[in-house]
DNA sequence: GCAAAAGTGTTTCACTTACACCCATGA
DNA sequence: TCATGGGTGTAAGTGAAACACTTTTGC
């Protein structure tokens, strides 16, 4: 499967449906919400980006679309979100959750299809990776063309998950790499929640959630003081998704 | 359709499929998580209860489920949620919101099921009018008997969602009644929360949220002081639900 | 009057915020 | 040595928790 061919919801074709012209027929399709921060250019701060892929049939041919397909019924709806992204961007999230099933009866012309929403997060190296083309296209997260079908509202609400999570869990660090600074830390939360933070405090409190340990390494190469060198600490978890085991 | 007809999920035979041999086939559908507040006997604190319903086919035959069924092409998801429970248990919900979408390959034996499962809260005077018969009965939410397919799991986490908005929401209104005394909201609190709250630091709280308009009326009856009734302000939703419109 | 819940006042404590200040390095 | 970000210290402010105390009713 290509690229573009990934972009979901109604392909209408992208599977022999005999039964497709029946009335009472629903579509199950996932996509997913992509999230990496990419550093603007000449010191300014980093903003999120979000990969689009193009359409290439009715309806909505030639808009862009969040990238998505079908469910097999051989893999799980995770399952599904991972390939599919892989597939149409190359990308392997660092973390990956269920955002809403959106099932509206009239988002789709001519067809009724439900989309099980999935939202990731990919670390700048991966993001490095995507693949830009024809049909696959990165756009700033706030800052989007007229996406297919009801896509501009889900990623408005991906957005405002993305957010609100990043208060109280520590998800921000799915965006880093293995060994990070604390004003890299800092960087990623000051670029999701678009509003500066105190260093001061900022140090004091992801280091009273134990989420991260110190190295003996120092960053050096910078123009200032060296800046110790974290990791982040596996014993404690990104997230509490409550008494479901995965996601 | 009966209320046990609707113990959802891998009914196989509720709707013709001319293509289910097809490996291939995933099937959609919408169940529902019901909490209502009973009071215990005696004077102990309230707890919650919720309804199931019998299945009477295969897989999980005889066994209790939640109330759901296959989603129809002319109606929303959250609409086929009401429209379903409505029909199981003749409850109309004072809350509904989406839980989360289940969807591994497993959870259904022989069919490939992905259930859309919505959670709901119904006021005492609802939960009355509940029929309860051969084929629906009430358990308690912490003490339930094996149900059918994952739906342990899936009420735990209902059960989880519901605490834990319970602490940063104002959905306790929906167990009440119109006019409540401070004592009753506080009731629902200490039984989903399983804790006893301060009356006067309680009575603060729910104060300066503005969530609740003060009445000239007073509940008489009571053996001591009557207590003030409160209303609902409906200027502040029950919760945030960020930038979707409905649910 | 007495018991008990309704309702008010006050102290304490933990945590956030703001910001002053010292430290260490490259240029 | 100086500019700058790294890193520490600390005082003010905010809000939750604990609990003493007053009020109002039924019996």
């Amino acid at each position: 499967m290509t690229a573009s061919e990934a972009a979901h919801a109604p392909s209408v074709a992208s599977l022999p449906r005999p039964e497709s012209s029946r009335t009472d027929e629903v579509v199950l399709a996932v996509s997913t919400v992509i999230f990496a921060l990419r550093a603007s250019e000449a010191g300014a701060p980093a903003t999120l980006w979000l990969p689009v892929v193009r359409r290439i049939r009715e309806p909505f041919h030639g808009l862009w679309a969040l990238p998505g397909g079908p469910v097999q019924a051989s893999e799980s709806l995770a399952e599904s979100a991972g390939r599919n992204l892989h597939e149409t961007t190359s990308l392997a999230p660092q973390y990956l959750e269920q955002l809403y099933a959106f099932g509206t009866v009239d988002r789709s012309p001519g067809q009724r299809v439900v989309s099980i929403v999935y939202w990731a997060l990919v670390r700048p190296d991966e993001a490095e990776r995507a693949m830009e083309g024809e049909n696959v296209r990165w756009y700033p997260a706030d800052d989007l063309p007229e996406l297919a079908f009801d896509h501009n509202t889900i990623v408005e609400y991906a957005l405002w998950r993305l957010r609100t999570k990043m208060e109280y869990s520590q998800i921000a660090h799915a965006f880093l790499g293995e060994r990070f600074t604390l004003a890299q830390l800092r960087e990623v939360y000051e670029a999701v929640l678009r509003r500066p933070l105190d260093p001061a405090n900022f140090r004091r409190q992801v280091e009273s959630t134990k989420s991260i340990v110190a190295t003996d390494e120092r960053l050096s190469g910078g123009r200032h003081r060296p800046p110790r060198l974290y990791k982040y600490n596996e014993s404690v978890g990104l997230v509490d998704n409550g008494p479901l085991p995965g996601l």
